[in-house]
DNA sequence: GCCTATATGATTGAGGTCAATCATATAAAT
DNA sequence: ATTTATATGATTGACCTCAATCATATAGGC
């Protein structure tokens, strides 16, 4: 009855997709996918949850990035997950008047959501290109959305292409959000070009830009580079200085905005 | 014991907004923050449901923006709703490749359902400035999706507004299935004024357009003019030539298309 | 003002979900 | 090779969720 370690290991690594595909799944219909017990995936889902990327439900469990839900164990004093702490700390740096770009990803999602519970915004003028970012703040007080639009890529469920970096050319910002895949010693990378590309656009036209990542993503190199360290404002990240400097990234304080 | 409608309608449409915002929350939570009973409450999330922006899982409710589960309910069996059939002769008007816009609206949303789930699509490409539609058709098979930015109006969860108006220059479409509030013998109208202008901006390049509109809308008048009769390909709507006619409206055959 | 339609909450029975426990087979440890 | 640890599935009982039904109060239409 017992299963290799590696064999665990790679069915809840499966588990942990599949729910982050999408979205929500119940139980029965991961039992079914899995061709595993209800026993073996509520234990599963048990560890994956534990991990910090999905959230358990009465009858399934949920992609975390779908859910404020998490705040729960915010209030149980537990640390709060390095996503949250990013967003925090992101939101801070924004005006409480005037246009800032949000980029998609889920950090950036996580972004969106405490910017979101936001009270004291005034004028704020919100662009995204990721249609769960503009799901989240369509609506929110003091807020002024805008939808750049595009082609729908739908591994990031962002809009991109020519038609999205031109309609681009409409826009200045006061301060652009930015995510991304890789995080090394020549700056911030991503693993299609079209995002690169798009971002590079970005930043062209952003007064001030961050790119926001939290420490998972260290170390990757990703193909296509997107910019250096001195062509941004800052990198809001978990990450410490120390790891950063282990992977060969020393930036002036300032640039590190440690969450 | 009876409440009036118009807090009804508010507390759905707070209902609807907590679970945008939070991603899913569970049925006691909703309880808890809209202090009535579960009995209520389920009520609710039925008719929240049924407008196609969230999808109940057990023991809660979930946004749709990311997940592909809100297909179970076309499963059931039950006589399908006019908005269903609609959606299948617009579907039938499509081309299998070429270029084509969604409108939004519950009936467009609808129509994306259908057009989704066909799977003999070779190289469509479909624009939308809804976001419903976009979430619905992201990763369809055959489907080359781009969204129309511009301003996000959270009564309709659409882009409109001068930028959305600048952004159709891009485009010219074979056919393009636009909604309504209001029909009657001038023809189609809507209550918001950047919607209508939208509209024409789209209309004006559009070879073929068709109005998808369900027979409530019927004898509505809204302010705002879209279109007349003669401008248009077809109105798709579920409402008989006889209904129409006693609204003054006779359209061509040919023009009529009944669901 | 009267009547009807309907929004609500309570109740109930059916069925779903979960954690705990246990037996078992087998992967790791020695 | 032997022993130990553990991953699994079945079972059980407690708890939860849900749809249907009903009584009731009241909004909305006349």
């Amino acid at each position: 009855m017992r299963v290799p370690q590696h064999l665990v290991d790679r069915r809840r690594e499966r588990l942990r997709s599949l729910i982050r595909h999408d979205g929500f799944l119940p139980v029965a219909e991961i039992c079914r996918r899995l061709g595993v017990s209800e026993a073996t995936v509520r234990r599963d889902l048990a560890a994956v949850e534990a991990n910090g990327d999905i959230t358990r439900t009465y009858g399934g469990a949920l992609a975390d990035y779908n859910s404020s839900f998490a705040s729960h164990d915010e209030r149980s004093g537990r640390a709060r997950p390095a996503k949250a702490r990013i967003a925090e700390l992101a939101v801070a740096r924004m005006p409480r008047a005037g246009t800032v770009f949000l980029d998609a990803g889920t950090t950036l999602q996580a972004i969106a959501r405490v910017l979101a519970g936001r009270r004291d915004l005034t004028r704020l003028v919100v662009a995204t290109n990721s249609l769960a970012a503009a799901s989240v703040l369509g609506g929110a007080a003091g807020v002024e959305l805008h939808v750049v639009g595009g082609m729908f890529l739908n591994r990031q469920a962002a809009l991109m292409g020519g038609r999205a970096i031109r309609a681009l050319e409409d826009w200045s910002f006061d301060a652009a959000f930015l995510g991304g895949e890789g995080l090394s010693a020549a700056g911030v990378s991503n693993s299609h070009e079209s995002v690169a590309a798009f971002q590079q656009a970005v930043l062209a036209r952003a007064a001030r830009s961050y790119f926001c990542l939290d420490a998972s993503k260290l170390g990757r190199s990703t193909p296509h580079p997107v910019a250096g360290w001195d062509g941004i404002s800052g990198l809001i990240t978990d990450a410490t200085a120390r790891q950063l400097a282990a992977q060969g990234i020393v930036l002036p304080a300032g640039q590190l905005l440690r969450a």
